[in-house]
DNA sequence: GTGGTCTAGACCACC
DNA sequence: GTGGTCTAGACCACG
């Protein structure tokens, strides 16, 4: 799997990095039980600081979607989709983030067709790989 | 219209400022031709300082949804959604935030039918109050 | 002669009418020894404040575009183009101002051919109505 | 590349600083890619408060002259002048201006060819450093 | 009284 | 170390 890292965007480094991760295992191009690179070799391989993949891992693993293996490093995981909390906290985040979104498709003329229609590419685009 | 600022909240004030009002405009609970307090009124109002809500302002006024006139203060407005490019840059911002948001909602066990009903009812909330 | 004030310019209240009216004189639409209208007439033909008229027509008498007769009031005149360093001030302005504006054309990518037609159709744009 | 700021101009610090970044583009002075001092460092340097050298630098930003490479600092980038919008906005900003100077140097006793040799000047002046 | 500008000084996230 | 954010307090142009 292709990552790419934007020095210049306003996201930092470590959320580019865990977001298109993440992005990767929604797509199907990382499986889970598909060993990551160590923290060093994709430090080096995308030119930026150990400190920075270090801290994306950490935060992947808080949310569930890393283990550690002793034996294999880094491993994809799926986060306990049943664990207190992990679904009503995600719909509220997605609740929060789809208010100013749709108030911005709104402003910009957009109907509930055409946003709807952009929602559903946006999600299938995900089956593309899987 | 109601505004709440979270001073824990990760989002910087100016920015959590600059979202409510958008979604405000969106639902239709501001309308165009409508003033805003002052910028003193409103950081008083919310016990934050005058120049984080003028940030605020200047960023409204940037993205075309606010103007001064002089005789009214700051007055809400409908950037032109016609012009050049905003269609395309908002379509564009759109789609990278739902391709992340898609993955997430996977990867998490939604259905494209679970996810179209929260973007659906995202959209619907804006009209409650138009 | 028509004058437009924008209240949600960015422009002060006084300078647009300053210089809408040396734009008129430069058109020829205000010839020399011409009446305009008194302070306070002018003031609610605008729907503005009189000091505001007034501040604009203390700086056109300070410019020398304006002179006060005591029976016609306000009259337009041409400033004595001859008055020591009146030629080179405003060549000094108009040098600074056409830096910025030349880099920006290139930055632009304007040619010196296009940028010269802008120059040509504007000052030609004066001759119309002379 | 030398800046200078002018404390009792009536222009703002921040678009002084702006006004002469851009004229330094336009110049070639200052080449895309190119690294400009931190924003305390030039801070320092012209005697006045960050936060003034910071809003000129987010301005450049938001118009595209400035990119923030987390690597490198703030560096030098051209605009994309195809961006759909941005020559018409310019366009107009400039027969804008145009129009008053114009008028300017005709009541100032200027012919077609005084004003256009001012411009020509202006214009080829940019080349000397480039 | 309004917004715009500027300062000094502080804290924080990121790298 | 960097830029980004926020505060408190001040001055000024504008109307």
């Amino acid at each position: 799997m292709i990552i790419k890292i934007n020095q210049r965007s306003e996201i930092p480094l470590y959320l580019q990095l865990r977001n298109q991760i993440v992005t990767g295992i929604g797509k199907g191009a990382l499986k889970p039980g598909e060993s990551l690179p160590t923290v060093r070799q994709l430090a080096t391989d995308l030119g930026i600081n150990s400190m920075t993949v270090s801290k994306a891992y950490q935060l992947l693993k808080a949310e569930g979607f890393l283990e550690t293996d002793r034996r294999r490093g880094s491993v994809v995981s799926l986060p306990d989709a049943n664990r207190p909390g992990a679904a009503a906290a995600f719909e509220e985040k997605l609740t929060d983030e789809l208010e100013l979104l749709t108030a911005e498709a709104k402003v910009h003329g957009m109907t509930l067709q055409d946003f709807l229609s952009f929602c559903t590419n946006a999600f299938l685009e995900m089956e593309v790989v899987s």
